[in-house]
RNA sequence: CGCGGGGUAGAGCAGCCUGGCAGCUCGGCGGGCCCAUAACCCGCAGGUCGUCGGUUCGAGUCCGACCCCCGCAACCA
């Protein structure tokens, strides 16, 4: 047995949780729940980050303090997280006392053992803003909301000594002992490397909402230092030595790609600096468009994710969400598509195949398995080999398409043998047939776990299969655990259609 | 010369790394079936793979040039 632990970006809570962070924490919660059913030991990490120039904006513009205003926006995160049956282990919180004392251990480790120098920051900065606003932001030279000319200051800076460790860093991109995936996304990272890459500043003076310098209380720790630590401070970095030393290494971190350079250069460099091992993969998910366009308020098409979960349910909603493009890259997502999906994979696809599977050992075998046979064993442990092949790389529609495919596998058998023709002709054959749709939907069940484990649950406990979690993965994942005379029971609406 | 993604059937996408019958889902059309949630199965139509050139016995795939679209990102460290 062994252990996997797995995390998505702690999301930046300056507004309602929204589908752009629902998208990677569902797909995390799939690999989480697929490797728990594998029997390894997982811990699965998501949270929120709370400081920063931009919520304590927010929070004013709320009328509300800082502190109030994370609390309230980290609960509606939660509440999403659990509505979507989210099973991650914990919620970290950067404003949380375990992880500003894991922050400033490490900033503390990081200086002790040199990594942290003084310098000078130089930049734009606005009086009205209070903060440093880059050219990017700028309107006619002028902040497009104070309409006033920024000045150039400069302030007193710790800064991270990023350089000493890169050559180190390249190295172990290079030879994949820190994976980055997809692999497009590795020689993106790799090309970072050949341009300049300069230190960056760990602390700013500027800024109040944050977690104070250790060694200079008039800073503080700058977002993405404080951020990213996240990754150990949940663990207990320094102060739950067991938990830390049993998951760290993190097995994969999932990023959006916006994040990369900071979770596949910065990260790992600190982690080098505080004499720690780096995470063994990083896994950056791609951005999806609405119809073609940027999700955006201006453009009115934000979908938001409470508004799924009431049309579609919980399982529906993970569903369609993953099996929209590839993870790992760009893609599109048409809310009209939403429907389609749903009533031809779910509602007419798997919903229906339990259906009729169930009512045909209802009907023809007064709800009580018949004797074992083996003849789709062969054609079900391929499907299984590319299920399990996709996820242990991290790509979660491979497991869709996989269950896709075991259900056309599922119904095409039916069609083949009629058993309803069986039923007045051939009763020997016919038991044979029923068995192995019911040994097919139990796999189907079963691989259905990671991505709808509502409705997993509900085919399995239709076949009787209530506590297939805690039993040994390889033997679950073969032909022939259905036992004869098993009880069976009918289920009804599954997914109901949606007209 | 900022960086990245992309242009393959009516729609959405895979295939390109590693050249060898152009594939998947939805939609359309036709047929079959009656176990099932008006569900399921089979077949058909539909593509000069953005353009031009090159390499090759063979190019969607490799090389070069060009055209066009999108993003720099989830509301913004």
């Amino acid at each position: 047995m062994s252990k996997f632990y797995i995390t998505t970006p702690i999301y930046y809570i300056n507004g309602e949780p929204h589908i752009g962070s629902a998208y990677p924490t569902i797909a995390s919660d799939v690999l989480a729940r697929y490797h728990r059913l594998k029997g390894d030991e997982v811990y699965f990490l998501t949270g929120s980050d709370e400081h920063g120039g931009k919520i304590a904006e927010a929070a004013e513009k709320a009328g509300k303090t800082p502190q109030e205003f994370v609390d309230e926006l980290s609960a509606k995160f939660m509440e999403c997280w659990d509505e979507l049956n989210i099973s991650n282990d914990d919620f970290i919180r950067t404003t949380s006392q375990k992880h500003k004392t894991g922050v400033v251990k490490l900033v503390e480790k990081l200086k002790a053992n040199g990594a942290i120098y003084e310098g000078e920051y130089e930049g734009y900065y606005c009086q009205g803003c209070e903060a440093f606003v880059t050219e990017k932001d700028l309107v006619g030279g002028k902040c497009p909301t104070h309409l006033t000319v920024p000045q150039m200051i400069s302030e007193k800076n710790y800064f991270f000594n990023l350089k000493k460790y890169l050559p180190e860093l390249e190295r172990k991109i290079d030879t994949g002992e820190l994976k980055i995936l997809p692999e497009h996304k590795r020689n993106e990272v790799l090309g970072l490397f050949k341009q300049e890459i300069g230190d960056f500043s760990i602390s700013r003076s500027s800024l109040k909402w944050g977690i104070p310098l250790p060694f200079d209380e008039s800073q503080v720790v700058y977002v993405w230092a404080d951020a990213l630590s996240n990754y150990i401070t949940a663990l207990g970095y320094d102060s739950d030595d067991e938990k830390f030393k049993k998951f760290w290494p993190a097995d994969v971190h999932i990023v959006g790609k916006d994040i990369i350079k900071f979770h596949c250069v910065f990260w790992p460099a600190m982690l080098m600096a505080a004499d720690l091992p780096t995470p063994k993969a990083v896994y950056a998910h791609g951005f999806f468009t609405v119809d073609g366009q940027k999700m955006g308020k201006s453009i009115g098409n934000v979908i938001d994710p409470f508004n799924l979960l009431k049309e579609f349910g919980t399982d529906a909603t993970r569903y369609l969400l993953l099996s929209q493009f590839p993870f790992g890259q760009d893609g599109d997502i048409k809310a009209s598509q939403f429907v389609i999906q749903y009533n031809s994979d779910l509602a007419n696809g798997i919903g229906n195949f339990a259906s009729r599977v169930l009512s045909m050992a209802e009907k023809y075998f007064g709800g009580a398995v018949p004797a074992k046979n083996n003849e789709l064993k062969n054609q079900v442990a391929e499907i299984w080999k590319s299920y399990t092949d996709a996820l242990e790389n991290f790509q979660v529609d491979g497991a869709i398409s996989a269950i896709r495919k075991l259900n056309q596998l599922g119904d095409g058998y039916v069609e083949i043998n009629k058993p309803w023709e069986l039923a007045k002709t051939d009763e020997t054959r016919l038991s044979e047939v029923v068995y192995n749709l019911l040994e097919v939907l139990r796999h189907l069940g079963l691989m259905l776990y990671a991505v709808m484990p509502e409705t997993a649950e509900k085919i399995l406990a239709s076949l009787g299969q209530q506590n297939f979690y805690a039993q040994n993965f390889d033997l679950l994942s073969s032909w022939g655990v259905l036992e004869q005379n098993t009880k069976t029971e009918k289920i009804s609406g599954l997914f109901p259609r949606i007209q």
